[in-house]
DNA sequence: CGGCTTTGACCTGCGC
DNA sequence: GCGCAGGTCAAAGCCG
């Protein structure tokens, strides 16, 4: 079996909570935060973000997606560079709270307005470079599969040289419960892509912004261990205001996030792991469907938590959402 | 007709 | 080196 990082950590105990599985099989602490959505912890790991000037207890979905979130910050807030393991997770302790109108964590389209999109894209510049170069590569190779024929042959012509290996974006994983996969988020996105998961009977659909020079992709599964739960993880930051800012539902998602680095190895996944537990009000075409989360459906994403296998190097710890104001 | 989805093929990285 | 799985490409088809 190749890389089962990924998919264990998504698929197996995220959203079991395979609490045996994670003290069993890793030695790194788990923090934990007592996070309702609407208020800010005072544990431990929010000392360490502020000790570096990041505040991640006020970072929204929004942030993120409009790229005010600042990955150098939560590099040096995180200390990624360090090899030892930590995950940290959220666990909500005020539970059927986050149900209803009370998540609070509706973002409104003011707040959106607000943002300031590009003001954190610093480290993702420098590998949207590198993507840009990986994906001509590939370009280049189909191209000279044209050139020698007019039959379009889907021959292989491996580059002789390698391109430089870069470094992968940040990722940010947001689980939903919802019936839709594919989730309004207030971006434009087109499907490029969409593969089997293994040990999953639902596919992966791989998204990329259809904004011009956005390199933000995002993938999309769905749980199978929870069919309900939908996974969309965006990699990159957008350079662009998001094109349905003004209808202010595309940013409503309460998030409580996990965040990795992707300065680490390229055997590290960056991933952002974020609970979304109520995304009611949230969509604005599909909202009909998409459920609210139940109480007992909300403590299974609380107790979630993230397992090492020994291959998660860093983790981040949870945000907070903020930002209540937004009126329906 | 343009934009988007579908889908099979291909590439790449990683573990063994 | 091989095989597997994730990720990407791009032609073909669909839809408004």
């Amino acid at each position: 079996m190749a890389d089962h990082r990924t998919r264990d950590l998504y698929n197996l105990n995220i959203y079991q909570g395979d609490h045996a599985g994670i003290n069993g099989t890793s030695n790194f602490p788990i923090l934990t935060t007592t996070s309702p959505f609407n208020q800010i912890p005072s544990t431990e790991p929010s000392v360490e973000y502020q000790q570096h000037g990041f505040d991640p207890m006020n970072m929204s979905f929004t942030d993120y997606l409009q790229g005010s979130m600042d990955y150098g910050a939560l590099e040096r807030a995180f200390d990624l560079s360090r090899s030892s393991s930590e995950v940290f997770s959220s666990i909500d302790g005020s539970g059927g709270q986050n149900t209803g109108g009370g998540v609070g964590e509706t973002v409104g389209s003011g707040d959106i307005s607000a943002v300031t999109p590009n003001s954190s894209i610093s480290s993702s510049s420098t590998e949207a470079a590198g993507e840009e170069d990986s994906g001509k590569s590939k370009k280049n190779r189909q191209e000279k599969g044209c050139e020698d024929g007019s039959e379009m042959s889907k021959k292989v012509n491996k580059p002789k040289k390698k391109p430089e290996k870069r470094p992968r974006e940040p990722r940010v994983a947001f689980m939903t419960e919802s019936e839709v996969d594919h989730l309004e988020d207030g971006y434009r996105w087109r499907k490029y892509g969409q593969k089997a998961v293994k040990n999953s009977p639902y596919p992966r659909s791989y998204y990329r912004c259809t904004s011009q020079k956005c390199i933000v992709k995002k993938r999309v599964e769905r749980s199978f261990q929870n069919p309900s739960i939908v996974i969309t993880t965006y990699e990159g930051q957008h350079n662009h205001h998001s094109p349905a800012t003004l209808r202010g539902n595309a940013s409503r998602m309460l998030v409580t996030p996990m965040l990795t680095s992707p300065t680490m190895g390229p055997s590290f996944h960056q991933e952002l792991l974020m609970q979304v537990p109520h995304t009611s009000n949230l969509l604005s075409d599909t909202s009909s469907t998409i459920t609210t989360m139940p109480p007992h459906n909300l403590t299974t994403l609380q107790q979630l938590q993230i397992p090492d296998y020994g291959l998660l190097q860093d983790m981040v710890p949870p945000f907070m959402h903020r930002q209540q104001q937004q009126q329906q």
